[in-house]
DNA sequence: AGATATACATACCGGTTGGTATTTTTCAAG
DNA sequence: CTTGAAAAATACCAACCGGTATGTATATCT
């Protein structure tokens, strides 16, 4: 490993994984160093403190993630389409980070953290902040899509709606983590959301994007 | 301080003040100790664990607000008027747990404690999934009332909604705490219980209940 | 009053954790 | 090669935290 961004990013995204699962206090920097095959020295090298390297490792997997992001969330993408995907998006999720048998489910490790900490590490919290909106900022987008194609049933600001989704998943998820129960998030998740939006029933369905 | 069960109690509910504002691991035993005017030794002969104060602080929390509950959720009081005095309960205990000016919301501390730990403590965990499902069966017999008042819109099981609910307000409220922003939480509650309810709009502002 | 159990205090232990100091290795430029 | 700086390894420290051991008041029972 002489690579240094290498291993720079082999800790930021090791850091993420185990945040996957575990809480921001469970999860020491050793336990990073060795999972991601480093020692402490190594470590210190590349980062400050602690709270430096998951700051850096949240705006590491936002970024990584962003593309996705795009993609789901772009223009050209209808947005009852855009809705599914990311409804899928969070569930796959689920199966790439979460352990089966021990950790079924996984919230968000970027927003957790923000939770979990104290005022004294700040900077995580301003981060979690920082790319919560973000996010909501994509889910608002889809909204005014929906909304422009006379999907959703009345009235609604778009950012208050996307905020409301936002907390809502966030919720569901630290449910699913608590009850371990990755069944009931699966099928809670298109409920909660569309009825969040008041998403006209007959665009419910997974294959509703047919009917349109 | 002579009085064994009021320095227990004392502990108890100085737990669950600490853990509104700060997170399961940052609260120490010795944090508790300090604040409830009481020493280590003190502490360790009433509870045998941090783990078994939390779990214990939790039911006690439980117990004590339950009152409150079964007064909110009794048959007796009109289902739209159960909503609102449940909206009203959990804005009020923002102020009551609150620090201003610090930290201006909180969570409820006992689910939050069952999302912060890992398995290990898992008896904290399974108290959190018993109080969260006991809250939910509250919210399912006002979902149920509501629905029998033909004030929601259409189909959707009480369980499942009062679940929903859940959810929401918890993630509502691990939201209003990483932005330390109550303004939002007041605003945002009412309409996304509403809507995940699917309220009739008639039904939704906080003085429709003069309507009914 | 004497005996005994309960309630609490003080001091400390073992382990862990975030962080540092120092050394060794790697590797490219001169 | 030599050299020098970055990268990584080793060893280590101070602080903290949950938990314990032991001692001391206070209440209760006989």
């Amino acid at each position: 490993m002489r690579n240094a961004t290498e291993t720079r990013i082999k800790l930021l995204e090791t850091a993420m994984e185990l945040l996957a699962t575990r809480s921001y206090h469970d999860v020491g920097v050793s336990d990073v160093c060795k999972h991601a095959g480093v020692t402490k020295g190594a470590f210190y090298h590349h980062f400050d403190s602690k709270a430096e390297l998951f700051a850096a490792a949240a705006r590491h997997h936002w970024e990584k993630g962003k593309d996705e992001l795009r993609a789901i969330f772009s223009p050209d993408v209808p947005p009852l389409e855009q809705l599914n995907s990311y409804i899928e998006l969070i569930c796959n999720k689920q199966e790439r980070y979460a352990v089966p048998g021990e950790n079924e489910v996984c919230v968000c490790p970027i927003f957790t953290a923000g939770g979990q900490v104290g005022p004294e590490d700040e900077p995580i919290q301003a981060c979690s902040r920082e790319l919560a909106e973000e996010q909501i900022k994509y889910l608002a987008s889809m909204v005014r899509g929906l909304k422009g194609e006379g999907m959703l049933g009345e009235d609604g600001d778009a950012t208050t709606l996307a905020r409301l989704i936002f907390q809502y998943v966030h919720g569901l998820l630290t449910y699913g983590q608590v009850f371990n129960d990755l069944d009931t998030v699966r099928s809670d998740i298109r409920n909660g959301i569309c009825r969040i939006l008041n998403l006209q029933c007959k665009y419910r369905d997974v294959d509703a994007e047919t009917a349109a």
